[in-house]
DNA sequence: TCATTCAGGACCAAGCCAGTCCTGTTTTGG
DNA sequence: CCAAAACAGGACTGGCTTGGTCCTGAATGA
């Protein structure tokens, strides 16, 4: 399954955001704004502090900040950071599995070059490319209250309409 | 997590190894010839005949084959035949999955380049690609029996030594 | 001192994938 | 005509991964 996880999606929903403008926003604050549940904001945030992408303030007045510009953040650095080394197979460099029969095995090695393929198109995407050209819509929400707006929901199914109830 | 599926990992060796003559094989013989375990290579080739990537010849002398040589094959079909369409996200020109918030979602359409771009670099790699330059070592190894040879494991962990027994 | 906010885990349930097996159907060969 | 060989197609289950939540602690400002 060639697919990124949800919390990636999440991720760059969330930075998208982040880069509206460079004020200390509080996890809570871009979970009303963005109809993300907020634990799960909290969750993403953190591990982009760790990766660097972010800054933080902690205490009262806290909140989170952009480490450098979105056009400055690449798409697979984001990826990188939630779902670790980019490695299609086991057998791919920097993966952290190893591999056993790499004596044997027919393809080895051959991966290396359609994972350095995906690895280029990646990094040559940054987050500024995926923020939509109007962004007033979504800057006006307060971010006070969002409650009659309609969450966010990337993978679809059914929606459970109190995700975020409060 | 940005990884292939195992069986696609096997796919491709069992495709290699199928490209290494256009003889008819068995997929017992491609097992004993892969190391990889007899109902694992038949449920590949079973779905690989149904994306028509090989042909299937039926009864007793029966047997598996290419359906087009391997620089015909980019190692996106392998990929789509077994994991389905190439979907990043939910939110995906010809993701099976639907997106409810698609009018409020930030990031709407736009993994749609990312996408594009990942599935150019995978149709740009053929599984001639794939095969490795010296195909003497593997070629020579006889489909009757291959007991003592070690089984290709892509996912590395514990090795069961008793993948094939028989 | 206290409320606020981030840090860093532990934790559980649900979903998905790998691998196996079973029952047909088709073809060859005696 | 019969039996063996080999593919077709699905059902089934165990184990792993992921998503999402929660709890306790540390830092900061009023
Ligand atoms: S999650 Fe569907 S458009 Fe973004
Ligand atoms: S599975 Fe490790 S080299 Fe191919």
């Amino acid at each position: 399954m060639l697919k990124l996880s949800k919390l990636t999606d999440y991720a760059v929903v969330v930075l998208v955001r982040l880069g509206d403008d460079f004020a200390l926003q509080t996890s809570g604050g871009i979970a009303a704004a963005t109809g993300v549940p907020e634990p799960t904001v909290a969750k993403v945030l953190k591990i982009m502090t760790t990766a660097g992408l972010v800054c933080s303030q902690r205490g009262a007045r806290g909140g989170y900040r952009l480490a450098k510009p979105l056009s400055a953040i690449p798409v697979a650095d984001v990826i990188t950071a939630i779902d670790g080394p980019i490695a299609l197979t086991a057998c791919v460099e920097h993966s952290p599995a190893i591999c056993d029969s790499s004596a044997l095995c027919p393809v080895k090695g051959r991966w290396d070059r359609v994972n350095s393929a995906i690895l280029d198109a990646l990094s040559g995407i940054s987050l500024a490319d995926m923020r939509p050209p109007e962004r007033d819509a979504l800057s006006v929400v307060p971010m006070t209250e969002a409650s009659a707006m309609p969450s966010y929901h990337p993978a679809g199914a059914s929606v459970s309409t109190t995700a975020f109830v409060e």
